[in-house]
DNA sequence: TCTGGGGTCCTAGGACCC
DNA sequence: TCTGGGGTCCTAGGACCC
């Protein structure tokens, strides 16, 4: 039996938390860079603002209603996150964080007299009364035999008080809840197989769970036939105990302001791959192919390129400056800063992607160099940036993350207009408490 | 008129998820 | 003016081999 706990509006709920009086308020957390609404409490959703619109597109609207608006802090939301995860854990020790505000949990199959539905269902609201007196988060819960029934359950959960169990029920009793979940809202149904499907005629849960496997095999091929069993409560999607190593990881941001010359993206790239390559140290792992991209904006008007080149490494590596060098090089390959009319460039987002990761304690190729010195480097480098690092920033990084002029202003960065306090992580933003007289 | 058969590996791109 | 960021998996098709 899974349990789903999935936290609703998780961002909103979070900048909630330390601040009561936006409890009745319409509330929206943005992306990075200010750019879209990724976040909305109730009271935005239900004014027809959708997810992922653009804030400029919004902002008047939002104005209108006294909404408040955040910049997203990703350091708040990790730890209520990890808070929520903790008390998670005092139910069962199976807990499988699946995203930042979702988690599976797995319990053991009950007895046949532990199968009443009140029993389950006091089960999962015990659950969400749990979570929400511990973190002050609120969450759904939905019980099920398998993963995408609880997600499925979990859409069910909206209407119903937020608590729902899914165990036991007959197929025909199933079969009338998936009725009520339109076949795009099954996960793993996105929106190219929902259009498939909705022209063949398959527009419920319940019609997908009940159409031939022949025919499901040839329109969804084999992932889709493993959603179907999963809705005929056939477990396909154990759980995951342990998270599987990664196989690539990722760097990148919009800017701030566009890039045209290739001194800042150069100091851009510098920075993701430093980024890229502390984690990759932090998880123990070792890049042999780097990729970078870089883009225009794909919006208005203007000269439009896109980039995207990689390079394999010599050897298995998490050293910076080999990362630094390999961005340095496919920059240089690759830059123009005019189209053929002579327009400029006006370059958006960049980005730094570390491909085909392996242990970095496995020995790859026996004709590697062994570099002890550059492990003792970067393990000094990493305890002096873990030590005096101020949140993101380090203390000490290598030179051409920092190509401009002393003085001048870093243009290219993220703009962050709306940031919340890091309440639960740092002593100097730690909330206040104001008493009336 | 006539155009083998079978295999591996790699890459790009699609689809999906949050 | 202003449109996240970070992943996984699968498939189709090309290159190449015998």
């Amino acid at each position: 039996m899974f349990a789903l706990v999935d936290a609703s509006n998780f961002y909103v709920s979070c900048e909630r938390v330390f601040r009561p009086d936006l409890r009745e308020r319409p509330v929206v957390v943005l992306s990075n860079n200010d750019g879209c609404i990724v976040s909305r409490s109730e009271e935005v959703k239900r004014a027809g603002i959708p997810n992922g619109a653009p804030l400029f597109k919004a902002r008047r609207q939002l104005e209108r209603m006294g909404a408040a608006v955040f910049s997203s802090n990703y350091e708040l939301y990790g730890d209520f996150s990890f808070r929520v995860m903790e008390t998670l854990g005092t139910f069962t020790p199976d807990v499988e964080p699946y995203s930042i505000d979702e988690a599976f949990l797995v319990f053991s199959t009950p007895r046949p007299q532990d199968r009443h539905p009140d029993r389950l269902a006091a089960l999962a609201h015990e659950i969400r009364q749990r979570v929400r007196q511990w973190t002050g988060i609120p969450v759904r819960v939905s019980l099920a035999p398998t993963k995408t029934l609880c997600k499925a359950g979990s859409e069910l959960a909206r209407s119903r008080g937020g608590a729902i169990s899914l165990v036991g029920r007959s197929p025909e009793a199933m079969g009338a809840m998936l009725d009520e979940v339109p076949v795009g809202e099954v996960w793993g149904i996105g929106g190219a197989s929902r259009r498939k499907l909705e022209t063949r005629g398959v527009t419920t849960a319940r019609q997908l769970r009940d159409a031939p496997d022949a025919w499901v095999r040839k329109t969804l091929h084999t992932v889709g036939m493993r959603t179907v069993y999963e809705l005929r409560g056939v477990s396909c999607l154990p759980l995951e105990r342990a998270p599987t190593p990664r196989r690539t990881m990722l760097r990148s941001r919009s800017f701030g302001t566009p890039v045209t010359d290739p001194t800042a993206m150069r100091e851009a790239l510098a920075t993701h791959a430093s980024a890229a390559c502390r984690t990759l140290r932090d998880e123990g792992l070792a890049a042999q192919a780097v990729q970078v991209f870089y883009h225009t904006g794909r919006h208005g008007e203007g000269a439009h390129r896109s980039v995207s080149l990689g390079t394999p490494l010599r050897s298995p590596t998490n050293a910076t400056a080999d990362v630094v060098a390999a961005t340095r090089y496919l920059l240089e390959q690759s830059w123009a800063s005019r189209d053929a009319a002579g327009r400029p460039f006006r370059y958006k987002k960049a980005g730094v992607m570390l491909l085909d990761l392996v242990p970095a304690d496995a020995q790859a190729d026996l004709f590697a160099p062994q570099r002890p010195e550059h492990q003792r480097l970067y393990a000094a480098l990493d305890a002096l940036n873990r030590q005096f690092g101020r949140h993101g920033a380090p203390a000490v990084s290598i030179a051409s993350t920092q190509l401009r002029a002393p003085g001048t202003a870093t243009r290219w960065r993220t703009v962050c207009e709306h940031a919340s306090p890091a309440y639960t992580t740092r002593f100097d933003h730690l909330p206040a408490l104001r008493f009336a007289a």
